[in-house]
RNA sequence: GGACCGGUAGCUCAGUUGGAUAGAGCAUCAGCCUUCUAAGCUGAGGGUCAUUGGUUCGAAUCCAAUCCGGUUCACCA
């Protein structure tokens, strides 16, 4: 049995994998090498899939390399005599082509300038340009999904940057995406605020103490844990243990107590539910506004957590499920390598996963999914592994669609951030901050002249908020990270920063040839293209052929770090350009026209890349 | 104990159908602004790819075992 994740990307991975390579250089070359090999061994059977096909190392001439050990015992032929038939073929029968060499088992093959510049003059202001149609499912990524007692912390910023950013990489690879967020805005934890409000507030609201809503709310949280702590002391010290002292804490009866009052309907415990729930709100909304973050479904717990016993019932018709004499219903989930699950208490009243049954066959309904993306931090595996599990064996059409996209935990040096402790890094401090040092850093470089003040502000959010998401999407993410809020992010290397700056040189060049960011095409679409590209030319245009296959490796993977890596990759191919080559001054009027039409691909496809991830790109900074 | 995830330079990380001398950034050191934005560029130093064995022309990558770290296995959500 495979896990859910596994088994999730399996099914995508397989039917994109098709598409995948067609559109490819690398695709084209593996063609062309195996029909070379085909007429050269006619009676050889030769599967092109089995041609592997690499970048060429810089230190080579070369852009694409095949590697001939694989045939050496097929066609009985050593390496380098192969490589130099087939490097031979291919120059002859292919103007792609224009060069070879064979080097210790590998052939290195120069494809042509005119396959680049043609590349070029047809995509070079094509603001779609990497967008493809690898896939057309209707996919729901839910993401987000914050508890409505506390603001959202720095772990939070991961899990909506990344729902975000997959959200766009899918939608860019042809897919109908839902963005949803179910929020959870019922149960204990609420209850816990709830009632340290009502004890300790005397009645002051956000808008009485001037407190963002979300933080007024998550202040009485934290104020209920530390009553409770202090009520669970106290009954120790009269002589009490410590389980039944944590369970008899006053504080903790009471919240407990408004929970059935909740569920059973009471109007004025259910009126300060929803008061303080829209304090929240509008505080999140704040929240949600700044990161530029939004969704197309909200889900509330709240309205969904009585779902799933109908399928409960249903299992155990089909006696999938069984009941304890308890009249609890399980499970058996051991032949599957996992354990028995709980489905319904004794009382017949919900768990957790419970509901999460009922919401994934809700979802389902709701938009006749193809998948199911849950984006949820690596600790609820299990859980998801589970659900999926159990959806299987109820035999529900939902089932397979489920795919959780597991990301590690954003950690502290000193360990994982416990909100009970206040470890916790606030998500709005952290954008305040980012914002503060791109400011500091931009006033420190002296590159304020010629804004408003207006502009000024909005180049530090841009700045700011592009390294904080950066920052965490950069790297894997099943990987956990760890943050030092004390050594901060850094604004230059592999940052957003950095891509922003090469962004910003470019228009820059382009406002001083009096060119807009969206040149007219017509003037470079007949420039007639002679000359040779330089190394560094060349580079950036293979880097730019690539672009596509980057965005749909990220969409097979559901891995935004794919297009960080890309973005920086490119703007680093650009600044050692921009170094060696002048765009204004070019050599002659071809070059300059040819390079202009470079860095507009370049600025272009850095737009496309980064707005993926929701970073916005300056055009002066 | 079972399951799952991770271990690559001092630090943070790339390295995906097995391919050439394992790459970036930060930090350190040495150069480069009269010239399209130096938030940049060029170069140097820095590695037992956790360990051991296996598979083969070739292993950071695949397999097995071991070590270390994490998460999880609730009638919590």
């Amino acid at each position: 049995m495979q896990p859910a994740s596994l088994n999730g990307s399996y099914i995508f991975g397989t039917f994109a994998h098709i598409l995948h390579c067609i559109t490819m250089l690398t695709h084209i070359i593996k063609n062309a090498a195996g029909q070379g090999l085909k007429s050269l061994y006619p009676d050889t059977i030769i599967e092109i899939e089995s041609i592997g096909i690499n970048q060429t190392k810089p230190e080579f001439v070369g852009d694409y390399t095949v590697v001939l050990f694989p045939f050496v015992k097929l066609l009985r032929q050593k390496p380098d005599f192969l490589g130099d038939q087939l490097g031979e073929y291919l120059v002859a029968n292919n103007t792609m082509f224009t060069a070879y060499q064979v080097i210790s088992g590998f052939l290195n093959l120069t494809v042509s300038d005119s396959f680049f510049t043609d590349l070029l003059q047809k995509e070079f202001n094509n603001s779609n340009y990497g967008t493809s149609n690898l896939s057309h499912q209707k996919v729901m990524i839910e993401y987000s999904s914050p508890n409505t007692n506390k603001p959202l912390h720095f772990g939070h910023l991961r899990n909506n940057f990344l729902g975000f950013a997959v959200s766009n990489i899918l939608k860019a690879t042809g897919n109908n995406v839902i963005k949803a967020n179910l929020v959870n805005d019922r149960g204990i934890h609420i209850c816990k605020s709830m009632i340290a409000w009502q004890r300790y507030a005397n009645g002051a609201t956000p808008m009485s103490t001037g407190l963002k809503g979300d933080k007024f709310v998550g202040d009485y949280y934290v104020k209920f844990n530390d009553v409770y702590k202090q009520e669970v002391l106290d009954l120790m010290n009269s002589g009490m243990d410590k389980t039944h002292a944590e369970k008899e804490a006053p504080i903790m009866k009471d919240a407990q107590q408004l929970l059935r009052l909740w569920e059973a309907g009471n109007t004025a415990t259910f009126d300060l539910w929803k008061t303080m729930n829209g304090w929240v709100y509008e505080g999140f909304d704040i929240t949600y506004k700044r990161l530029g973050i939004d969704f197309d479904k909200m889900y509330y717990e709240s309205e969904t957590y009585l779902l799933g016993k109908a399928i409960v019932e249903k299992g155990l018709e089909k006696g999938i499920l069984f009941k304890q004499e308890d009249n609890s219903v399980w499970i058996d989930l051991t032949a599957e390598g996992l354990d028995e699950k709980l489905l319904l208490r004794g009382d017949g009243t919900s768990v957790y996963m419970t509901q999460d049954l009922g919401t994934a066959v809700l979802k389902y309904n709701d938009y006749q999914l193809d998948r199911s993306v849950y984006v949820i931090a690596d600790e609820q595996n299990y859980h998801m592994q589970v659900l999926k599990v159990i959806l299987q064996k109820l035999g529900e059409p939902c089932a397979d669609g489920i795919f959780h996209l597991s990301y590690g935990m954003v950690e502290l040096p000193t360990g994982r951030m416990k909100s009970r402790e206040g470890t916790v890094v606030d998500a709005d401090d952290m954008v305040d901050e980012m914002i503060t040092m791109a400011q500091e850093q931009t006033e420190q470089a002296g590159k304020t002249e010629g804004f408003t003040e207006e502009e000024l502000n909005e180049l530090y959010n841009t700045i700011g908020l592009g390294a904080l998401k950066f920052y965490l999407l950069r790297v894997d993410p099943k990987k956990k990270m760890i943050f030092d809020p004390k050594e901060s992010i850094d604004l230059h290397g592999f940052t957003a920063t950095f891509i922003q700056y090469a962004h910003a040189r470019i228009c820059s060049i382009l406002r001083k040839e009096n060119m807009t960011i969206f040149p007219e095409t017509k003037q470079f679409k007949e420039l007639v293209i002679t000359q040779k590209l330089s190394k560094a030319e060349k580079s950036i245009m293979v880097a730019l052929e690539q672009y596509p296959t980057i965005i749909e490796s990220a969409a097979i993977e559901l891995n935004p770090a794919n297009i960080c890596n890309y973005a920086f990759q490119l703007s680093q191919l650009f600044n050692t350009f921009y170094d060696q080559h002048s765009i204004a001054k070019a050599e002659n009027e071809e070059k300059k026209q040819l390079r202009l039409m470079m860095i507009v691909m370049i600025a272009q496809t850095l737009r496309h890349a980064m707005n993926l991830m929701g970073i916005r790109l300056p055009e002066k900074m």
